[in-house]
DNA sequence: AAATAAAACGAACGGTCGTGCTTTTTCGCA
DNA sequence: TGCGAAAAAGCACGACCGTTCGTTTTATTT
């Protein structure tokens, strides 16, 4: 279903297959913990033979941010481009954002979080890829709130980057509360702290207009 | 200055120096990242005479987050019990924290979120150990919360709870954007959130007041 | 169906891991 | 100064790690 895109000769099927079992593993345990001996086991695969599609450990740690940051972009934000810009789009990645979260990254965990905390630190290629891919959708949603600026939706003296930076904080507390300490309000916690932000930055004539609490449709692919 | 308190007869001297040494090893790998053979070399020890200190793996990182939870507390919290209840406190709180961050935990690490993404759906002691200690600071930070309610500078209806959550979130995202991203706008960004939350949360008569950046603090030990 | 290419396998390598022993060194005290 | 206890060292173990290599099994093409 979110499988990657249409396969060939049995090479790059079985190499997709890994994949996602490996995105599955990695979820868990992280991008270092996954070991490629456990791998091969849990697809009733030969050490050598899942080796040999990736080439070396480090590569298949690429491939599987790549693909994790597909999926994620694919379920957040493709979907909210069909909505009007500004506030509705913004809001709509927020709740596409949340139910992922709900349905993906809380039960497996979330490649994004477990990988920063774990190569921020650490020189090489993973890393980088690692900084690409979260460039990538923190440009992508500051471009909304750049719009629902533009759009009258939100104050002109909002800084997108800051707006971003604090949305990113009530996900990453969310994840702690949730996974962490299973605390089962966190989700709603993380919804009151969305809308107290956008209150907080939204144009005045658009902030009375906010019904405090209103529909907010996740927008399916 | 921040070793562990007061030692005795050598054996406990040398897992001080120990503990010290793993702390600086965790900071950066992880709880998991951290191995009993790197640990030794580090210290010019063998391997067996460090792991007799502690019996075992497990037993070791638990000690670890006893003793950064301890560190952490001393460093944000106990200064701050000198200044007056309410917001003062709570921003004093902050503030250290603030400067532990930039001091400690962007050039090493924090343990706390690192042992948080490793363990968050890892079973056993060291998990568990992982939430008592996150519990004990949230409740100080959600008890600094309510006494700022009960002294009228937060309003009535702010969940302590809540607020605190989604400072927790302003820190993880420092955390990320500093220490992955590399941005040194980060700390100034977390400051701006943490001015906006309160900002948000204040009570009418105390917003008022708030001469918008005031001179805050940082109590020094 | 035969020939060629791709994929999977199995065994082995050098390393590092945590941990259990036994022995040696060092310390604290009478 | 010497003796008992505590601390450190040395060594070995089984397990798992990523990786390499030669072989065998499957797919694909002629």
């Amino acid at each position: 279903m979110t499988k990657s895109a249409v396969t060939s000769s049995k090479g790059l099927q079985t190499r997709a297959a890994i994949l996602d079992a490996a995105l599955d593993i990695a979820s868990r345990d992280g991008l270092e913990g996954l070991s490629i001996g456990m791998l091969a086991e849990r697809m009733g695969k030969s050490k050598s033979g899942v080796f040999a599609h990736f080439g070396s450990r480090e590569e298949l740690q690429i491939a599987l941010i790549d693909e994790y940051a597909r999926r994620f972009m694919e379920a957040v934000f493709l979907p909210a481009i069909r909505l009007a810009r500004g506030l509705p789009r913004l809001t709509a990645m927020f709740e596409n954002w949340l139910h992922r979260v709900q349905t993906v990254e809380i039960p497996n965990g979330c490649v994004f979080i477990s990988g920063a905390v774990e190569f921020d630190d650490r020189e090489g290629p993973v890393r980088e890829r690692m900084v690409t891919v979260n460039r990538a959708w923190q440009r992508e949603m500051q471009k909304a709130a750049r719009q629902a600026i533009e759009c009258g939706h939100l104050r002109a003296d909002c800084d997108p980057e800051q707006l971003v930076f604090e949305l990113y904080g009530v996900m990453l507390a969310l994840h702690h509360d949730a996974r962490l300490l299973r605390d089962a309000r966190a989700v709603r916690r993380a919804r009151l702290a969305f809308d107290r932000t956008v209150d907080y930055y939204a144009a005045p004539a658009q902030a009375a207009r906010n019904a405090r609490r209103s529909a907010r449709p996740r927008v399916a692919a």
